[in-house]
RNA sequence: GGAGGAAUGGCCGAGUGGUUGAAGGCGGCGGUCUUGAAAACCGUUAUGCUCGGAAGGGCAUCGGGGGUUCGAAUCCCUCUUCCUCCGCCA
């Protein structure tokens, strides 16, 4: 949520930077909201202020055993008066909080200007596009053959879009997710965490999954409870309402957690496979820092992610958001799109943001910086560090070999036991 | 699931209707002392909103919400969380 007090200043220039990202800001109902709450804000600290000192003096006037019956009685009107300018000063207050929780986050000044992801800037790349002297497979035809993918029965056991891996396969994915952790753990400086896999509203609400996105959740029925679309909501939300210390910035969280998406409105795209998913692992990064200190903890974040795929030998590039391309709450991300030979194509594997101050003003996360000052809003980043289930399939298309094997990455084989390659099997 | 108890500032902890935004302690910050440090001593130290150019005012906040009252940290209702005991399950 963006600062109503910089809003309330600054309104032109936010309308401005929305527009970059197709955001038309109602200016005039904003006013009027403002408007409206002041004078409201204005009559009741009037009347507060005269209940306070009549309060004093009736308690004076007792002591001098004066008869405050009249005076009783006019206070108790103000007091029915006051109570109904806060009960419409709390409805009008709500309003406002509606209208600012659905405004996105101002783009950075530095992001390239563009309303579509046509417009976004490829920063670098990694690698080369494997030269196969063969045709190479999607996932999709080589996995079936290797019987380390059964997407049938996945769709008889729970429906379509959920993946069910099987012998190498699963171990693959259990590798991924082992080598990944290791990496960031050992050798990033990053604190390792299993968080809830589902989340209250509230925390929904902080990394701003909600009010706005709901239909892209699965909620549990007559519950408060989503299941989480990504570990960076329960790890984001674990310093909720809470103030840290300067000395222990920047806080690092990583997390391994299988992420929950209904995927409304993605109905035919990525049908094939298991790309696109109901259900898959993601390994999070999540970061806690100081305002200053975000936009370079942003590239480092990004470079964790990608270091990943540098040891997995995968061909990669990182792309930033052009400013409408940018999620709701980020004023700054990168992509990291990784090579599919069977798609002949980079995918999007990981996505790094900063959110500055956005998340942390709804979650209320601040920190109290050394040397005496105010206690101030922290910044939170996060990226995935990756995408399990996508890594996996990148790893299958990317090391697929004439025969219809693949080989196991050199990194990889001392999480799968000393196992070289995956060859046909049957364990379902 | 049943029965009790508790929730106060960054932390600990007083406080049961009228200068209590809140004693005291710890911690933090500034200072005195010291070659330096420690100790000791002195001072200072919440957040949000609002008025103001500023100085400085005002309002709200003692887990959340509601109620009683001229007036609530304090009384009542309710919700949440935590603790103890019993039961159940792993």
């Amino acid at each position: 949520m963006l600062d109503l007090a910089y809003l309330r200043e600054n309104l032109e220039e936010a309308r401005q930077r929305l527009s970059h990202r197709g955001f038309v800001l109602d200016v005039e109902t904003f006013r009027r909201l403002d408007s409206e709450r002041k004078n409201l804000i204005h009559e009741g600290e009037r009347l507060k202020q005269l209940r306070n000192t009549s309060s004093e003096e009736i308690a004076r006037l007792i002591k001098e055993k004066v008869d405050v019956t009249e005076k009783r009685n006019e206070m108790k009107a103000v007091g029915q008066r006051i109570k109904e300018i806060d009960e419409t000063l709390g409805t009008l207050e709500e309003e406002i909080y509606r209208f600012a929780s659905i405004i996105p986050n101002l783009p950075d000044t530095d992001v390239p200007i563009g309303l579509t992801e046509d417009q976004n800037v490829e920063v670098r790349r990694f690698g080369q596009p494997p030269a196969f002297d063969f045709e190479p497979k999607a996932h999709w035809d080589l996995c079936p053959a290797l019987g380390i993918l059964d997407l049938e029965r996945a769709t008889k056991i729970t429906g379509s879009r959920f993946p069910l891996l099987a012998g190498a396969g699963a171990r693959l994915e259990r590798a991924l997710i082992n080598f990944m952790l290791d990496v960031h753990t050992k050798e990033h400086g990053y604190s390792e965490v299993v968080p809830p896999f589902m989340a209250n509203s509230r925390s929904l609400f902080g990394t701003s999954n909600l009010p706005k996105f709901e239909e892209d959740l699965f909620k549990v029925k007559d519950t408060d409870y989503y299941l989480i679309p990504t570990a960076e909501v329960p790890v984001t939300n674990i310093y909720r309402d809470d103030i840290l210390e300067d000395d222990r910035l920047p806080v690092k969280f990583t997390a391994c957690t299988p992420c929950f998406r209904s995927e409304a409105g993605s109905y035919g795209k990525d049908v094939r496979g298991v790309f696109r998913q109901h259900q898959f692992n993601k390994v999070e990064l999540v970061k806690f820092t100081r305002p200053e200190d975000s936009p370079l903890e942003l590239e480092s974040l990004v470079k964790d992610a990608e270091e990943v795929l540098k040891r997995l030998r995968l061909p990669y590039r990182v792309v930033i958001h052009a400013t409408g391309d940018a999620g709701f709450a980020a004023a700054k991300s990168y992509d990291i799109e990784v090579w599919l030979p069977g798609q002949n194509a980079y995918r999007e594997i990981s996505s790094c943001s900063n959110f500055r101050d956005f998340q942390a003003r709804r979650a209320n996360i601040r920190y109290r910086p050394s040397g005496g000052g105010k206690v101030r809003l922290v910044h939170t980043l996060n990226g995935s560090g990756l995408a399990v289930g996508r890594t996996w399939i990148a790893i299958v298309e990317n090391y697929q070999q004439k025969d219809g094997t693949v080989v196991i990455p050199d990194v990889l084989r001392p999480y799968l036991n000393g196992m070289t390659v995956i060859k046909p099997q049957k364990v379902i």
